[in-house]
DNA sequence: AAAACATATCAATAAAATTTGATTTGAGGT
DNA sequence: ACCTCAAATCAAATTTTATTGATATGTTTT
C-alpha cells in the first residue's frame, strides 16, 4: 500500500526536475505537442515522453489526444492542489504545542 | 553555474520525499530538536540529520542552535515563497500564445 | 494494406539520492 | 583537562531516477 505521504511526494516530484521545470515553462504560453515541446530543448523524443508522463501522472499537467499528436496544457485544477497541499504541508496546525527538551 | 531550474528545483526536492514529508508533519505542531523528531520515527541519527540539512537548505525549514540542541521548526516565509513559486512555475502567462501542430 | 509519422514503452546503462554505521565536531558537566 | 551527549559529516552500499537507443503502438496518407 502507498501511504499518503508517497502520494503527496508525489506532487512534488514531478516539480523537482530542472529538465520538467524547463517544460513546465514552455507549457506557460499554452498548449503544446511533444514535437514542438522538443524543437528547443536537447532531449530526445523518448526521454521527453518519460518527463511527460510524471507532469500527467502528478496531476499539475494534462494531456489531449488529437489524431496522432499529443498535446499537453498546465492543470488548472492541478495547480490548485498542488497549492493547496503545499500550504497544508507546512503550516503549523492549531493544537496545542507540544514541548521539545524540557 | 546553476541554473534557475536547477535552483528552483531544490525547493521541491526538499518536498518530494516521504520521510521528509512526515518529518514536516511532525514540525507542524511546533519546533523540534532532533532528538524528538527522532523518538517516533523509525530513522537514524544521521539519516534524520541529512534530511534536515535539505529541509533547511531549501528556506522550508529554519533551525536555532541552544546548547547542545538544534531545534528545527517551519519557516513562514520559505513557505511562502515556496508557494509563490510554485504558483509562478504553474501558471499561464499572459503573452499570445504561439500555435502548435498547425 | 503498406508506408510514414508521432508518441509510448522497454531494456540497459548512467547518474543521483538515500541509507547505514563509523567518525568528528562542538557544547556542557565534573 | 576529561567525559558525555547532541548533532553533523564522511564513506560505502543500496535504491531510485534519468538517459539513451531500440522497438512497439496507433494514426494518417498513399
Amino acid at each position: 500500500m502507498e501511504s499518503s505521504y508517497e502520494r503527496d511526494a508525489k506532487v512534488f516530484k514531478a516539480l523537482c526536475d530542472p529538465r520538467r521545470l524547463a517544460i513546465l515553462e514552455r507549457l506557460r504560453s499554452g498548449e503544446k505537442c511533444v514535437c514542438m515541446l522538443q524543437e528547443d530543448m536537447d532531449i530526445g523524443q523518448s526521454g521527453l515522453s518519460y518527463h511527460m508522463k510524471i507532469l500527467c501522472d502528478s496531476g499539475i499537467v494534462e494531456s489531449r489526444q488529437e489524431g496522432k499528436w499529443t498535446h499537453y496544457r498546465l492543470s488548472e485544477t492541478g495547480r490548485e492542489s498542488a497549492v493547496a497541499l503545499l500550504r497544508q504541508l507546512t503550516t503549523p496546525d492549531t493544537s496545542p504545542k507540544s514541548g521539545c527538551c524540557g
